[in-house]
DNA sequence: GGGGTCTACGTTATCGCTAACAATTGCGAC
DNA sequence: GTCGCAATTGTTAGCGATAACGTAGACCCC
């Protein structure tokens, strides 16, 4: 494992394995790929060698000369959403048993962000980029369509995509909660959420919200809107905020579960009647929040799946090259929890 | 941006870039990077031509030729742990203006998958490596001593380290933890934990927890542990499952502030009298909690400063190499919250 | 024994870029 | 004019691996 004799500290390469084992480079390249045709017996005497070495191959050189890399780039907003690891586990897990590695990438909701993240993502050639948003600058827009590799939207399918899209329709898990909410008989609503400009998919989720309460001819009584800080505390804050200046609402819809159990916890500290007097309802049904004493009504956004079924396409087409252009639309599902009547 | 003439979907290289221009490669990798003199002519000139054609650099390319990556190599248990992304955003806040890109690598708290992840990342010749924690595989550190970059194992400074080493001494903040709960006049104390026999830092903790009582002549009073599922919710559950069998305990250390909390709405929930009658406290000091109708006892685990620190390590000594070896041990303080009297 | 067919391994030529050095140019001084 | 020097640009030779093809035996057959 370590390397006592002649440690000149020079990196190892394919050479040194090649000389300690007495066969040629190109041998030992096949052994540490378990490729091509080999007698057990140089198997062995090579994976000896550079196991007694500490040879680590050099992917660097390997992908420049094969023209392959073994890297998928996933570029997300960020990741104290709690949303994205578990997108990221589900591609992950996909990718686990196709030789493929998911690179991170950041961009916090910037899209200069977004853009210098791709550029370094695809200097490195990645075989595919999964991407959260079907909204980017134009710039990167050109990028993907020009990578030459497989390109997977996700999280939304409101809109048109570059290659191929996996997500929900955010505008539809909208209205589709103010019609639950509409028919459980609620009037008054507000609207709780983030001060995010970039955040498209919270953006559609309350255009489709409206949408849904026009059809039964009803508006927003109030919203409110933060940027910061911890979730819960913001939802709690807010909470107190609207309900003191309009007290005769009767339903919140959050714009995430977090700032919905902040307000959830905010409603049963104060005794409020949940959801008699007032419902409650948040977005994306994150398993974290069971555990609080009353379930808070949600709609699963199908997180993990959505980076299964990208990380599927990716590796598909990694294997062999198809047209692309695949739209998977998942379909969210409404958890009344127990703050919905 | 885009590449109407001749698109033949070939990759485009430098080549393309110096023909378009009319200079040779070596200027136009000149100016890409920002090195040597180019005149400005030229400098706009071969701008324009890359600006047009929509060229990225081939990094693998670049990498291979120049023995030199901006990668660093972060190497962490989970990333649904909340702890280990905000580590990730202090080594990223610092990374970003050294032109040096954090890879992130997630074991599962498995040493076999350390192991792989770690091979994986080597390979591709990182500039440097952070890895959580100081317990690795024979092969791992093997890996680590042999892999010639800066390494900074993070989170833990209980224990030898193979180079740098930035963390807190769980040990001591279990002790620490144990004296304040004593000297509150706790005197049946209950831990809560996580049945992770690979999770070395809980283990320290509780330890050091022991240790601490052991110093006042008490011993726990009864312990519980689990696996798997939604934090808030097995905290509820512990809870509720400890109290029924020892109903006289006044004190519950929990593992994490997640179950904590859990553990604290239950207690709100029963109308128990926290923190006379029952004290509580968890361990990390997780912002994401501020926000529950009281606060919990806990203890800030450093985790920002931490992954700024090791960055901080890294850059350093990618800049200009150095011995090497530092180690660097953080104080994390009580939080006492409304949870201990 | 010449010719076919395997199997196991070696040779050669890149891959796209950059370090190091070489060459050119312009320009003022002598 | 030509010498010297700085500023700019070009040339050459790798970096460490792999693809594609080449070759030496072994073995078999007619």
């Amino acid at each position: 494992m370590s390397r006592s004799p002649n440690d000149t500290r020079r990196p190892l390469t394919l050479r040194d394995v090649s000389e300690a084992s007495g066969v040629s480079e190109m041998t030992v390249s096949r052994v540490l790929r378990n490729r091509g045709d080999v007698s057990e017996a140089t198997r062995e005497k090579v994976l000896e060698a550079a196991r007694t070495l500490g040879y680590v191959p050099n992917k660097i050189a390997g992908a420049l000369a094969s023209q392959r890399v073994n890297l998928v780039g996933v570029i997300i907003p960020s990741l104290s959403n709690l949303v994205f690891p578990e997108v990221l586990s589900g591609i992950s897990a996909v990718l686990e048993d196709t030789g493929l590695q998911p690179v991170v990438g950041v961009t916090d909701y910037s899209p200069e962000k977004e853009e210098r993240v791709l550029y370094e993502m695809l200097s490195w050639r990645p075989s595919g980029v999964i991407i959260a948003g079907l909204e980017h600058s134009a710039g990167s827009r050109a990028m993907l369509e020009n990578a030459g590799v497989p390109v997977v939207e996700i999280m939304d399918v409101d809109g048109p995509g570059v290659d191929a899209v996996v997500g929900i329709s955010h505008r539809r898990a909208g209205r589709q909660m103010a019609e639950a909410i509409v028919a459980a008989g609620y009037r008054k609503i507000g609207f709780l959420g983030t001060k995010m400009p970039e955040d498209h998919r919270a953006r559609k989720r309350l255009e489709g919200f409206n949408e849904g309460l026009a059809q039964a001819g009803i508006t927003l009584t109030d919203t409110e809107f933060y940027s910061g800080g911890s979730a819960l505390l913001k939802g709690r804050e807010m909470t107190e905020a609207m309900l003191a200046r309009t007290p005769d609402i009767d339903f919140l819809y959050y714009s995430n579960d977090m700032i919905g159990a902040g307000g959830l916890i905010y409603c049963l500290e104060k005794g409020l009647d949940v959801p008699g007097q007032l419902g409650l309802a948040g977005f994306n049904g994150v398993e974290l929040l069971a555990g609080l004493p009353r379930q808070l009504a949600t709609m699963d956004a199908c997180r993990r799946e959505i980076g299964s079924k990208a990380a599927e396409i990716v590796a598909a087409r990694a294997a062999n090259p198809g047209p692309g252009g695949e739209i998977i639309e998942l379909e969210p599902v409404i958890q009344r929890g127990d703050t919905i009547r």
